[in-house]
DNA sequence: GGAAATACTCTATAAAGTAGAATAATTCAT
DNA sequence: ATGAATTATTCTACTTTATAGAGTATTTCC
């Protein structure tokens, strides 16, 4: 068994809601707005180039001509590979808070 | 922002699962059945302590009069703060996976 | 060509994950 | 009381992941 964590859980959701607008710092931003996880300025390309490594992202140079001024994005998109961990995790986690005894469900819906 | 890993949010789970047979191997059993995750027969102890020195569970040495044949058991208690830090964790995770954009969600829901 | 803007690369350090051999505490039979 | 069987934990070395921030690259505009 080969789960993802919860960070690369995170980075490829952020990846999916940015669609043609994730790349590094704008994942870096919506994941904290999201969360409020931080991560420092090149901090985040860490775990991205990691899970382009394992075949769960895919990354690109955006095109120069942009019309703006400043480096080339380099884009991100999701794999098939990817969104089949994705859904594995929901599923894995579903399962994981699935049937706790009801004194504890209790205790984790209020603030007891 | 300081929120747990899929881990120590598993672990916890497994606890409160777990109740008054919350102990190293039995937590080891429960979570390989559920998510499919294993580790090696002393490497639940590294998160369990973790999660003890953070003071998300308590442990302490079951009874010795057990009637049964072997060492004592070291039996985990979730705390308050670990109560508070797995509704926060649920919290989050909704959060991560609200709102995706609909063509994304059918990919999910989906196999495609 | 130089300044301003935008975004990424690199690297060192700390923290967490992982495996498995070694050890400890108990009961039971003799 | 001693040794075998049983049950469970401790220890620790190694790998992988997380984290911060300084440095660098690419582009446009003047």
């Amino acid at each position: 068994m080969n789960m993802l964590s919860r960070t690369e859980e995170m980075l490829l959701l952020a990846v999916c809601r940015l669609q043609t607008e994730a790349f590094g710092i704008n994942i870096r931003k919506e994941v904290e707005a999201l969360t409020g996880k931080r991560y420092s300025v090149g901090g985040i390309y860490v775990p991205l180039d990691r899970l382009v490594k394992k075949g769960f992202l895919s990354t690109k140079t955006g095109r120069a001509t942009e019309n703006r001024l400043g480096r080339p994005k380099r884009l991100f998109t999701i794999s098939s590979v990817g969104l089949a961990a994705l859904r594995e995790a929901r599923s894995l986690y579903e399962a994981m808070w699935a049937s706790l005894p009801e004194p504890v469900v209790k205790q984790l819906t209020f603030s007891g």
